[in-house]
DNA sequence: CTGAAAGCGCTTACAG
DNA sequence: CTGAAAGCGCTTACAG
């Protein structure tokens, strides 16, 4: 093997399939068909072949077996937050690199989508076939982006999901059974008043899932256990919200022996207002989140209960749905909702 | 403008421009040169087409722009972790979202790699082109993925970098002056017993960039304060490492009255740690890290100082190095050293 | 200012 | 089992 020294970028392209060809002496389809693996070709020939493109060091060029078929081996990932920087502060990686894995696994490409997009724009991208298929975050319940490809027959998968669902393929967390699954674990634990800090108002007022369906399983706690409520609505992102939503519901119900709240950070906030008020977690309240757990929830003190999913498994099993969906022509839509994970650490005890 | 109803996917393909040449009475070449802003065209006849083009719903076939271009207008990023979920523990939003950002401003595709790369694929990537440039993460002093590069004279750009430096391009985080800056913080406040949680060691070991660049911080500041060294080399990514890490500093030396460490999560174990021998922080014992801040810092009881880059930055800079190299041909290598933003939060105190 | 021709690198029928 | 021909959708010289 002799060792090309430095070559020029000019260089190094172009060696392409007709290359080979000739160096095998065969012409140009022979090995195109080696390639794929089609049909009968004589031993001998498909030993040339290989051999020459080994000696040429040949790679098929990509947008060229694309173009050829019709297809952009490419995927897009969505979520509607109009900025980047926005985006960076609501997106975990495990959603990204779940996605990119399973893209990775079946030779696509995954494109994360980090400006705002448009009606325009998203259309624009399968007709330009810059993406064959995408996978809409955040999804609420009647969502722009749903109606809009479901109209044109664009294919697409949701992590999330709207409210009418016919024929469309998801995979979302179980928010409600989240709710109702706290609030068996406290009441189980002896707690009779419990707090709940719930998603942004305007959350669910814009019908956006996981703020939608959290409020519904509050609703049917209530009910199963006959507590009265004591709820806030706050922002989801900032310690400060969740130390003030705990001043709140403190405030309004000073029995309190438990708050679940629905972010790491919330909950973080939580605990500091407890403290800060002489209350210390658990012996004195208990603090648990729904959520991602993870890092975040070890990293507290004390460590956080959680009801968690692991976001990294759905947005593998979302990407892989679109690219069986993309492949096998028409699958009947796959729907799965994913039950959360109790994980006990030490934010909770039982009352005494 | 009459709707489309429902049209099967296969109707929503293959407007050409082949189509708006004919619906615009005048010759392909002349729709193309409108669409790319090229030449000398008549008025009248631009806007025949124009209007063509809205009425067609008319976009260009990426794939076969790129083909004829001969570029594939996309960048890869990559960290040299084997598989996808280690990568996801390692590897934060912002570097994903920032270079996801420069490289839809400047009309790229990003893909981030998450699956191990062998010298082999990553040179198939370029000679098939599947990518225009790459965008390394994690370099170590001696890289692999830097040398075979390198030696094929194929586009990259270092978030880090390697022993060799020369015409090279690299934005990295100044980790000796953090380190540095880290000790004169802390002197200033009056502490003189300081220990030291750095990298692991195999990562010192592995000329992996980080380690080794703190170490150095480390010798420096030993020499620059007179102090004699309290130190120890731990994993990153368990609150556990921290924890312990922090009891062996404290056995080593009881009268700490400061830990510096590289991570949130060690820095985390380290407080957890302190408080549990009876030491409050940061009354007791201060505590700082070197890293990104941002949502664990403030998460923390208490919050933490830390001397913190913006990830997002980097990445977003390092993808416009990337894409510059790749437009404008033969440009000077940019080298870039980002100092750290010192951020006094709740977990360093003044001795008294 | 505009069109006819060639070609980017590949694959798929269609003949042999 | 293999080759000659056509074409994916576009852009770039080259002539007019």
């Amino acid at each position: 093997m002799t060792k090309r020294s430095s070559p020029s970028r000019s260089e190094n392209r172009g060696i392409t399939i007709a290359d080979v060809a000739k160096a095998a002496g065969v012409s140009v389809p022979t090995v195109s068909r080696i390639l794929n693996n089609k049909e009968y070709v004589a031993d001998e020939t498909r030993q040339r072949v290989h051999e020459a493109i080994r000696e040429l060091g040949y790679t098929p060029h990509t947008q060229a077996r694309r173009l050829r078929g019709g297809v952009s081996m490419t995927l897009a990932l969505h979520h509607p937050i109009e900025s980047p920087h926005e985006l960076t502060a609501v997106i975990e990686t495990p959603y990204l690199t779940g996605a990119a894995a399973a893209a990775s696994e079946r030779e696509y490409f995954l494109n994360s989508l980090v400006s705002k997009l448009t009606p325009e724009t998203l259309l624009n991208m399968y007709r330009s076939n810059q993406i064959d298929g995408i996978i809409l975050l955040q999804v609420c319940m009647d969502d722009w982006r749903v109606n809009l490809l479901r109209e044109n027959n664009y294919p697409f998968v949701m992590i999330g999901r709207c409210a009418d669902l016919e024929n469309l393929s998801f995979i979302d967390l179980d928010f409600e059974r989240a709710i109702l699954d706290a609030f068996d674990y406290l009441v189980e634990l002896g707690h009779q008043t419990i707090g709940f800090l719930n998603y942004p108002q305007n959350w669910r007022e814009a019908g956006i899932g996981p703020a939608v369906h959290s409020f519904d399983g509050y609703q049917q706690a209530l009910k199963k256990y006959g507590l009265t409520s004591c709820y806030r609505e706050i922002g989801l992102n900032s310690v400060e919200e969740g130390f003030e939503g705990t001043h709140d519901l403190l405030l309004e119900n000073p029995e309190l022996t438990a708050i679940i709240t629905v972010s790491h950070m919330t909950a973080a906030g939580s605990i500091k207002a407890l403290t800060q008020c002489g209350r210390s977690v658990p012996q004195d309240c208990s603090v648990m989140a729904i959520g991602f757990g993870g890092d975040f929830a070890s990293v507290l003190t004390p460590s956080l209960t959680t009801l968690e999913w692991s976001p990294y498994e759905v947005s593998y099993q979302a990407t892989l749905m679109m690219t069986d969906k993309l492949g096998q022509g028409h699958l009947p839509a796959q729907q799965i909702l994913v039950p959360p994970t109790l994980v006990v650490r030490e934010s909770t005890k039982a009352v005494t």
